[in-house]
RNA sequence: GCCCGGGUGGCGGAAUGGCAGACGCGUCGGUCUCAAAAACCGAUAUCGAAAGGUGUGUGAGUUCGAAUCUCACCCCGGGCACCA
């Protein structure tokens, strides 16, 4: 028997199935698809154990797969546009594709190592123009469909990055990827009308019964849907006269009309200078608008949350009772959600509340919970309106409607009948509509950066903003450009300067790029139809293919990828080109890979494990066999080292236990001597149920990804294998020798079933040990049979009231009355003068007697 | 504040109404060896000499039976957050 080496074996076979072309898609054979994925990576260096774990689940998920007898399409490819390159670039005076592709031949040489099964015939590179050039097609099909827009609005700006971000970009006020502080600026931009889907990208969650509820939740709530009412309220001229003009709020509160009390604006109203000019109230107020353009997104996000307010000196009529209501300026009104004005109820709202006892404004309750103490003074009405509440804070919960007029009595709160009444009646008097509003807003796409996809537009001084026509696809990011020198696109002369496609006079290019996540929203498309020349993919092949049966990647992009990849996917698919709504069909999402004490692995703390240095001690089928068995793919792992040696020293064993199974194992093998036939029978018939039981179990543990538990089984019937092998008489251990069948069969079992998991372990088993014929991953996957992993004999508990008191032995097929009185003489002792009230009978588990 | 996870030996974890701690790591003891390593065997929740107790964050409840279901509370992690 030789050794086991796989610093020998892995290069030799991973040489091997590429000079085979063992995981090329076959795009005519007629088995059943399957389409397994991970997250393309970002080329940011060389690979990290994140990407370990994260690509040994897709490819023991594709392998799986492919034993199973599904025809697997499990592509690789790389975001490839971004920052990182860019700084790189300018650090070292070079090109941002040197470093993006010096890194992408390093990472990829590290996924052969690992022995991922990808076809690299399918590979993409965003950064490459047979890439991004559909990138552009889509945009422009986008256009076609009104779905893009450019317009001037306050964005995020990230200083150190010099570009904008999107919403989603932006955490806790700071940039996503360099953590500076994000600027609020007034600027032009090119959007994605991701709202126009809104309810479809909320309601949809739903169908996804493939993905953790953890990332639908999130999902859902950056969608954020309100559902209320448009309240409009008449703006009354500074002398209290009515205009014909109104205000517009949207509330979800409209039952506590009754109770408003003023009336906010945000700083940033469109029309508020207006309102002011010229009065004794514009400097306070303009000085307030002045103070809350200066506030940080970051202090907007962590701060106390203070609020400054300041009173422009005009009224407006509540809608409900035309009373005289003040309207304010305050900084806690986000002006780019619903109109931009709220009606204040501080009665009902904390913040309200907070706003109202600071700047002395009344508070007005018509609302209260059942128990509140003012309910027998405000219960019916009295004629006066209270206006002076001693509260410690808002009540914003459901409760009884008082000093509401005619709605006194009736309940209020979200949703509630009282809301409904109060928005029929102002529906009736053209005062107020039904109305929905959502957190999301649309998709900044635009960044000013050179290393991204360029945006193919194209100003024109005679027809302004006009597309690039399609056969002038791609727009190429030009070569030459000196990046360290300050060069961006926008100075590059020879690409700013072209001529207007509509008027042939001269005009200037769109310098502005795409966010890199444009690129990735659509790539998994692509993987299906990785060559076409005339469109970003065929149709057909694309509906064959997808959805991605099986998506894997890590859970940073519950947000960000992968509600801009469902974006993606319900507009092509109303462009015709797409059959289904939802690109993934299920998704699993990894936990981080942290070091031994919990924490992240970062070079600043200096506790980065090396994926090459584990496998350069151990081989790549220990180190993906170790991640594997560290935990629940979903969970966070704690690398530590010791269990990557324990695993290398079990697939030694199983090593060794295979040759010796087929009788190859050479004189050096264990064995007893004086070992009882009988007893030895029984080993054997015991590893025979672990057979069938066990690949029940690995077959359903792989259906649910569950490689941990998985790979304890296999290991349990490891250790039935090792327990008959040690015992066996010299008749049995014959029997291997010859080459015997049950031995066979197990050999091959264990060999089948740790082939997702370590793929290269496995093949040289296979071929070696076995003389088996093709390539182990070719095989179709063992079958089992339950009946066959049954005992004759079962053990079981006995209890009494519920406590463990003796075992029975009884035959699997005993019936019920002789197993009960079997266990009532296992406990007669215990049962002593007690009477026997009931037998509970659970087959092959207990029996408890309840007595007392 | 709102929403979502989670709390089990020395450690990673298993068990989703039926014998808690599978499987592995670690530790201890043994075989082999001049010795060590490797390999192999055995032990390993906890109190107790044993019999027998106790034990899945805390407290209550449902049930013949609860880590698992229900309610309340404590703690840890994640997401969103002045979104009306």
């Amino acid at each position: 028997m030789k050794a086991y080496n796989p610093h020998e074996i892995e290069p030799r076979l991973q040489l091997r199935w590429e000079e085979d072309g063992l995981y090329a898609v076959d795009e005519h054979s007629d088995k059943p698809r399957r389409y397994v994925l991970e997250m393309f990576p970002y080329p940011s260096g060389d690979i990290h154990m994140g990407h370990v774990s994260n690509y040994t689940y897709g490819d023991v998920v594709a392998r799986y797969s492919r034993m199973r007898g599904f025809n697997v399409l499990h592509p690789m490819g790389w975001d490839a546009f971004g920052l990182p390159a860019e700084n790189a670039a300018i650090k070292h005076h070079s090109h941002p594709a040197k470093w993006t592709y010096e890194n992408i031949d390093t990472q990829r040489a590290s996924f052969k190592r690992m022995g991922f099964s990808y076809d690299w015939d399918r590979t993409v590179v965003a950064c490459d123009p047979e890439y991004y050039r559909w990138g552009q097609w889509i945009f422009l099909e986008l256009w076609k469909r009104g779905l893009v827009e450019r317009r001037n609005s306050p964005v995020n700006w990230c200083p150190e990055c010099a570009t904008v971000l999107a919403n989603e970009q932006v955490i806790e006020g700071r940039c996503w990827r360099c953590h500076s502080e994000v600027q609020k600026q007034d600027l032009t931009q090119w959007y994605y009308k991701i709202t126009d889907y809104a309810e479809e990208l909320l309601a949809d969650l739903d169908q996804l019964t493939g993905w953790p509820e953890n990332v639908k939740q999130q999902q859902a709530n950056w969608i954020g849907k309100s559902e209320g009412a448009n309240v409009d309220f008449e703006l009354l001229s500074a002398e209290g006269e009515p205009t014909g003009e109104s205000i517009t709020v949207f509330t979800t509160r409209a039952d506590t009309l009754f109770g408003c009390s003023f009336f906010v604006l945000a700083p940033e109203y469109a029309g508020l200078h207006e309102l002011v000019a010229g009065t004794e109230h514009e400097a306070e107020v303009m000085a307030l608008v002045e103070a809350a353009s200066k506030v940080s997104a970051v202090e907007r996000a962590q701060g106390d949350h203070e609020k400054h307010g300041a009173f422009t000196g005009r009224y407006v009529a509540n809608p409900v009772n035309g009373e005289k209501v003040p309207v304010w300026v305050a900084d806690y009104v986000v002006a780019d959600y619903g109109t931009g004005a709220v009606m204040a109820v501080p009665c009902g709202d904390q913040r309200d509340f907070e706003f109202a006892r600071k700047y002395g404004l009344p508070i007005i309750p018509i609302i209260l919970g059942d128990d509140d103490p003012l309910f027998p003074q405000l219960k019916d009405e009295q004629g006066r309106v209270v206006t002076e509440v001693d509260w410690p804070e808002a009540y914003a919960a459901e409760g009884t409607l008082v000093q509401s007029g005619p709605y006194t009595g009736m309940v209020g709160g979200k949703h509630s009948p009282g809301e409904a009444a109060i928005v029929e009646a102002l529906e009736k008097a053209g005062k107020g509509k039904r109305a929905t509003e959502y957190r999301l807003r649309d998709w900044l796409i635009s960044r000013q950066r050179y290393w991204g996809n360029p945006i193919p537009a194209i100003h024109c001084p005679a027809c302004g903003v006009v597309p690039v026509p399609e056969e002038d696809l791609p727009v190429r990011l030009p070569e030459d450009i000196d990046l360290a020198a300050g060069e961006t696109l926008a100075t590059h002369a020879g690409f700013v300067d072209t001529v207007c496609p509509q008027c042939g006079g001269p005009a200037k290019r769109e310098t502005d790029t795409m966010d890199t996540f444009t690129c990735s929203s659509w790539y998994y498309m692509r993987y299906t139809d990785p060559h076409n020349v005339h469109a970003p993919f065929d149709s057909a092949r694309a509906n064959a293919w997808m959805p991605v049966d099986q998506y894997i990647g890590g859970i940073e992009h519950a947000i960000l990828h992968l509600l801009y990849s469902r974006f993606f996917t319900k507009v092509l698919r109303d462009a015709g080109m797409l059959d289904f709504d939802e690109p993934f069909a299920n998704l699993l999402c990894q936990g981080m890979v942290l070091d031994a004490n919990g924490e992240v692995m970062s070079k600043s703390k200096g506790n980065v494990v090396s994926p090459e240095e584990m496998i350069a001690e151990y081989g790549a089928d220990a180190v993906r066999a170790a991640m594997l068995f560290m935990g629940p793919p979903d969970k966070e792992k704690l690398w530590n080292e010791d269990g990557l040696a324990g695993m290398y020293k079990f697939l030694n064993r199983v090593w060794r236990i295979v040759f010796d199974l087929v009788g190859k194992a050479g004189d050096e093998t264990l064995f007893d001597p004086e070992a009882d036939a009988a007893q030895a029978h029984d080993l054997a018939m015991a590893m025979k149920r672990e057979r069938h039981r066990v690949v029940g179990k690995v077959t359903e543990d792989f259906e649910r990804n569950n490689f941990n538990t998985a790979l304890a089984a296999i290991m349990e019937l490891t250790n039935a294998t090792a327990a008959f092998l040690r015992l066996r008489p010299a008749e049995h251990r014959m029997e291997c020798k010859t080459g015997g069948p049950l031995c066979r069969e197990v050999a091959e079992v264990l060999v089948k079933l740790l082939a997702p998991i370590a793929p290269h372990f496995a093949e040289e088993l296979w071929q070696v040990a076995l003389e088996g014929t093709g390539s182990v991953h070719e095989q179709p996957w063992p079958e089992f049979d339950p009946e066959q992993a049954k005992a004759d004999e079962v053990e079981l508990a006995v209890q009494l009231n519920g406590k463990v008191k003796a075992k029975v032995t009884v035959a699997a097929d005993a019936d019920e009355d002789a197993v009960k009185a079997a266990a009532q003489q296992a406990i007669s002792g215990a049962l002593e003068g007690k009477a026997v009230r009931k037998v509970i009978y659970v087959p092959g588990r207990l029996v408890n007697v309840v007595a007392g």
